[in-house]
DNA sequence: TGGTAGAAATATCTGGCAGATACAAGAAGG
DNA sequence: CCTTCTTGTATCTGCCAGATATTTCTACCA
């Protein structure tokens, strides 16, 4: 097993879209990919040496001094798909809301309602995200082959955001009633 | 900051349900709590030492010499009421299928298809699963405390899973056309 | 009685990974 | 010229999953 292999397909993934600074990959992963997945500095200088020594990736001597900018290899595009291709590895779950409310009746059921009052109002600010995103995106990229596929993953956010909501206004409902 | 203070969190709430030795403690988590929360051994054993040192735990020497069955004492009730008070970490976001959909146009669209035929397959059977789940626990627990808070973390699982069949059947449809 | 398979149970080690932190250097602005 | 912000590189600590090793128990069969 490759070291960070999870890391190395962002990453790829990544500089398959565009030469950059280990900096502004972290900045483009947040940005772009911040919906559903996420690196920290920590992982990222280790890949990119990894990568560079594997020889998939390569450091474009720029201008300045200081700042490399990596660029794919084809070597690096043939490894991105052979990540890309490998099965999904599913995240150890791991969701402190749903631990929290397991657990309601020792926590309270005011407590209770506060937290799923809280999960709404961010997933209903979320959702307003989400459709200013599909909204921006369609006019900026509505035409490029990326399209389709960058807007199925917005619409599973959509889709997963509003479930939340509709989940909430159901438990809202069911915690309502009189006292404890 | 407390070591594991999110695995403290679960198996603290675990034992406030039944006294339990660490082994039983995995197979709870895994059953129980498995559609949202997950624990290895390699957690549960320096966790709960650390618990009993803090005395949030105490040892019952049970009859059997080999086997320690842990319950938790007032101090840990307090500290499990602490720690449920504490707001809901956020997870790090890290979901492979929209990470390889995203880059969709690198991994081919046939792939893609398959990638979200056979998460609407599994979402299917989870499904019915979470319904099994739901009608033998009401009949189980169903006058409980505890019913209405486990009720909860089920039906969002359902709500979850609901919208996941239905992202899929949009995507899908979009994939659906012609040649590449 | 004994033997053995499988379970219950305890424990450790490796390595991925997040988050915090430190630090350098250029840009921008007053 | 000073300061502050941004860009950029890098490391360290500690949480944590998963794999693996080892030791009891239990149950069943011979």
């Amino acid at each position: 097993m490759a070291r960070s292999s999870q890391t190395q397909m962002a990453v790829l993934g990544a500089l398959s879209i565009e030469p950059m600074t280990a900096y502004a990959l972290r900045e483009a992963i947040r940005d772009v990919l911040g919906h559903f997945w996420s690196e920290s500095f920590g992982q990222i200088y280790p890949t990119l040496h990894a990568l560079e020594e594997e020889g998939h990736v390569r450091r474009r001597g720029g201008a300045r001094a200081r700042s490399s900018v990596f660029e794919i290899t084809g070597s690096g595009t043939a490894r991105l798909i052979e990540l890309l291709s490998e099965p999904v590895q599913e995240m150890p779950a791991r969701n402190g809301l749903m631990l929290r409310l397991f657990f309601g009746r020792t926590l309270g059921r005011d407590r209770c309602r506060d937290l799923v009052r809280a999960t709404r109002e961010a997933a209903e600010s979320q959702l307003k995200e989400y459709e200013k995103l599909l909204h921006r995106l369609a006019a900026e990229e509505g035409d490029t082959p990326d399209w389709p596929y960058i807007r199925t993953t917005i619409r599973a956010g959509i889709y997963h955001t509003r479930s939340t909501i509709a989940w909430a206004d159901e438990t809202l409902d069911a915690f309502s009633g009189g006292p404890e």
